[in-house]
DNA sequence: GGTGAAGATGCATTTGATATGCATCAAATT
DNA sequence: AATTTGATGCATATCAAATGCATCTTCACC
């Protein structure tokens, strides 16, 4: 019961780019920044653009930066889209006679999850003491 | 952001003995009637007895049954006893110049998580379609 | 258009938490 | 005493996640 070290990583991303505002940074740079595995970091920063939350320019001059405004990241959102699947317990394994509800309870409980996190957005982690 | 296999088969373990009412049940029995390995579901019987929600007596004759009744069992309990650290983030790698309260929002959307499962019982569980 | 700087992507390898197996101990019943 | 059961510790295996490496693509600048 805890995020990827992935998911980690791109929270803290996001953290960091916020607080550059318009100005673009290389993933190099934020890799040896905080001390993270450049590779590591630019399958993240990969991720993060395909789902819509920075935006990427190649070549010289090149680098990344939020592709929304801080107050419309919802920390639920990312939280999703990173972590893989939210497979809580592996039904297909079990043995069990009785059809049991489990599932779907859980799934209600990682909802709840997100809808908390959802309530703040990266604007907010930021401005918080 | 799954539970791990050992807090889904506290869970199947549970509802299992749910089913037996009162009487026991060996843990080679459940083991082999499950397919689970004998020797992990020793040990997750074991921290079910320490968390208090299993009996076991041991000798001839000997087995675990529940230690409550199963409308006093809550499946966020289980699970919070079962799941090692909630610890989402790694904070002491985090080079972040700036203190952010990424940690605080975790933990209220873990405890969200736990209070949506508290609502269910293992009698919940086991009376549902 | 060539060169270098940046990200994109795929594959191989390493790492570490989890799961499993094995051996031994402890308790209870007959 | 012997057998049946759970308890516990340690060694090993497994698998997902993380890391490293190589190569490709795109873009800016000369």
């Amino acid at each position: 019961m805890q995020l990827t070290r992935h998911t980690d990583l791109a929270l803290r991303l996001l953290i960091r780019l916020a607080d550059l505002g318009e100005q673009r940074a290389t993933i190099a740079e934020i890799a040896q920044d905080q001390a993270i595995p450049r590779s590591h970091l630019m399958k993240i920063a990969n991720d993060l653009v395909h789902a819509g939350f920075l935006e990427a320019t190649r070549g010289r001059g090149g680098g990344i930066r939020l592709a929304l405004s801080p107050d419309q990241i919802r920390i639920g959102d990312v939280v999703a889209a990173m972590e893989p699947h939210c497979e809580m317990v592996r039904c297909s394994e079990c043995r069990l006679v009785r059809r049991c509800t489990l599932p779907r309870h859980l799934d209600r409980a990682i909802q709840a999850f997100h809808t908390v996190l959802n309530e703040q957005t990266l604007a907010d982690i930021m401005s918080a003491q």
